[in-house]
DNA sequence: GCGTGCGACTCAGAAAGTTATCG
DNA sequence: GCGATAACTTTCTGAGTCGCACG
């Protein structure tokens, strides 16, 4: 297929790859002097280094999370280490310091920049348009490819998810000197900015890459790296796609060696078994081992404790049931029951007896050894593997029972909604339910009345105008019939669709479908979709979405099958 | 060997920004 | 046709997965 032919050694990403560097965002203008900071009720003129950590917080002020103790100690230790002396004896309390200024002086800030002539936008955006054109943009082997995140991030304070035990740490500003830049040897290297020199500059075609530095709250690495819609993004994507395709083909031997091993004699390998059946069942993320107080307490299926879970013999008329409570990544919640097999339930009890609540579920298992086991049973089949597959197979499958060739373009859309809504409850992708949708819904229902009471109206303009022409028997009244006839269908169809819109929008409210189409879902089976009914492209998917799946575009036929 | 920390990559929802829709 | 609002899109950056080097 499209990549084949240019198959390159093991390991290489790239022969040429030259770009600009990260884009720096602007350093920090001070405050205007009339802004000021007060301690204890009293201005008190900072330092610019402090003053530029004030507003940080200054302009989270709104946010509930500046009132959680947590966020306030670790902001105020960070943030009295950037302090001078004279500084660090004076404010010593948080309590007394005062930012309401500062925060009403960026909220007013914010409102003028809104409400600036079109004219001025213009100017702005095309000034942004600038930097997106020289910053965001390399060269991989001879293509023009975009960036996906191409400036660097700006200081702040860190508001990790959930309860964080690093929530409202600073995150310092990334300098040139902090950034390593890799591109290749012979292209032209990124000049960095005017009297600054790049940590270092590396030839490495191993890598996607093009620059990276170490952010000082976890101490881990970041990247600049390729958009979505890149060759070397979208290639590996496909890759991606291909191995869940090949676990199609072997899962039923897997299940059934799963199965056997929930019998093992081996305590280790029972675990895994039990494990394994979760996160094939239930779509469970492996759950690496996380460093305590270093992150939020989440959890995954191979770090489930013992008090995630609860054992029913009997529940709501069904037997064996687990009951799944526990936060998955990003601190989303996953609650769920679930009718399990007998064995599994027997085995369950058996890994909980004489553990405390706070005990590993999977004591014996790791991720590691998971994966060892996997990578035996088929080449390149990890834990993660098995979110695809199921995710993909189960919209073809949801895609082929709810799809009626009959319905109209709305119909078919919300059956597609409907398909990807089931994945995104599988996959446990879950939003806050928008601030407005309680209004918004009643602002639908309100159209939707009013829609009906239109339809019972011309139903009977119908009636009245058939009645005349029962009499007259004139052509005029038969037109006249025909028309009214014409515009109660009108009407109809009207209020079909927005009780469709109705429809989805509830089913909606907490789901996000976003991450399971742009990560989970095959494209192909979507784009074969289309062209079996007659769908356009760009119902499902937008310009960004198009972009980054155009590889299955090309590719996929109606007959695609996952 | 083997566990452990780290590097490189994918996946995640919130928030900001832009566009479409409606009265 | 205009302004408010809702819907959609883009940006942002944190949080996972997983392989591998290293001691």
């Amino acid at each position: 297929s499209r990549w084949e032919e240019e198959k390159k050694e093991d390991g290489v990403k790239w022969m040429q790859l030259e770009h600009r560097g990260p884009y720096f965002v602007p350093l920090y203008e001070p405050l205007p002097e009339d802004v000021q900071f007060y301690y204890d009720g009293k201005p008190l003129k900072l330092s610019l280094a402090t003053e530029e950590i004030a507003t940080f917080y200054a302009k989270m002020l709104d946010h509930e999370y500046t009132t959680k103790e947590i966020f306030q100690n670790n902001f105020f230790h960070d943030w009295r280490k950037e302090m001078t002396s004279e500084e660090q004896e004076i404010i010593k309390d948080l309590d007394k310091c005062d930012f309401r200024e500062i925060h009403k002086y960026f909220v007013d800030k914010n409102e003028a920049r809104k409400a600036l002539p079109k004219e001025e936008k213009q100017k702005l955006k095309e000034e942004a348009d600038k930097i997106q054109e020289e910053y965001g943009y390399c060269i991989l082997d001879g293509h023009r490819e975009k960036i996906g995140n191409f400036k660097t991030e700006p200081p702040g304070l860190f508001r990790g998810r959930g309860e964080h035990p690093k929530m409202g740490m600073l995150k310092k500003r990334i300098m040139p000197e902090d950034v390593v830049i890799n591109c290749s040897r012979d292209s032209k290297i990124p000049e960095p900015p005017e009297g600054h020199k790049w940590k270092e500059v590396r030839f490495d075609n191993t890598v996607t890459w093009l620059a990276s530095w170490t952010e000082n709250i976890q101490n881990t690495l970041k990247y600049i790296m390729l958009n979505p819609s890149s060759k070397l993004k979208g290639e590996k994507d496909w890759q991606k796609y291909e191995v869940a395709r090949r676990l199609k083909d072997v899962v039923h031997t897997i299940r059934a060696q799963y199965r056997k091993d929930w019998k093992s004699k081996e305590l280790k390998k029972r675990q895994r078994a039990v494990a394994l059946y979760f996160i094939d069942k239930l779509a469970l993320r492996a759950g690496n081992e996380k460093e305590e107080g270093e992150t939020a307490d989440t959890v995954g299926c191979c770090s489930l404790r013992v008090e995630h879970i609860q054992l029913h013999p009997q529940l709501d008329g069904q037997e064996h049931v687990v009951e799944f409570d526990f936060l998955g990544k990003d601190s989303i919640r996953y609650y769920n029951k679930v009718s399990v097999e007998k064995p599994v339930f027997k085995n369950l009890q058996l890994f909980m007896k004489n553990k405390d609540p706070t005990e590993d579920l999977f004591d014996q298992l790791s991720t590691t050894f998971l994966n060892k086991h996997l990578q035996h049973l088929m080449d390149g089949l990890t834990a993660k593997v098995f979110r695809t597959y199921n995710a993909s197979i189960t919209l073809q499958e949801q895609l082929k029972a709810l799809t009626n060739p009959e319905d109209n373009v709305a119909g078919k859309l919300l059956s597609y909604n409907r398909a990807n809504r089931a994945v995104a409850i599988l996959c446990n992708h879950q939003r806050s339910i928008p601030k407005t949708f309680a209004k918004s819904m009643q602002v639908l229902q309100e159209k939707i009345d009013a829609k009906k009471k239109q339809v019972e109206e011309a139903q009977e303009e119908v009636k009245k105008a058939e009645d005349e022409f029962k009499d007259t028997q004139d052509a005029k009244a038969e037109d006249n019939v025909e028309k009214k006839k014409k515009l109660l269908k009108r009407l109809e169809e009207q209020l079909a669709k927005l009780n469709i819109q109705a429809t989805d929008k509830e089913e909606n409210k907490q789901i996000a479908l976003g991450t399971s189409k742009l990560n989970y879902l095959d494209p192909r089976i979507s784009v074969a979709w289309c062209k079996k009914f007659g769908i356009p492209i760009e119902r499902i998917y937008n310009k960004t979405q198009r972009e980054k799946f155009a590889w299955a575009i090309d590719m996929a036929g109606e007959d695609f099958e996952f």
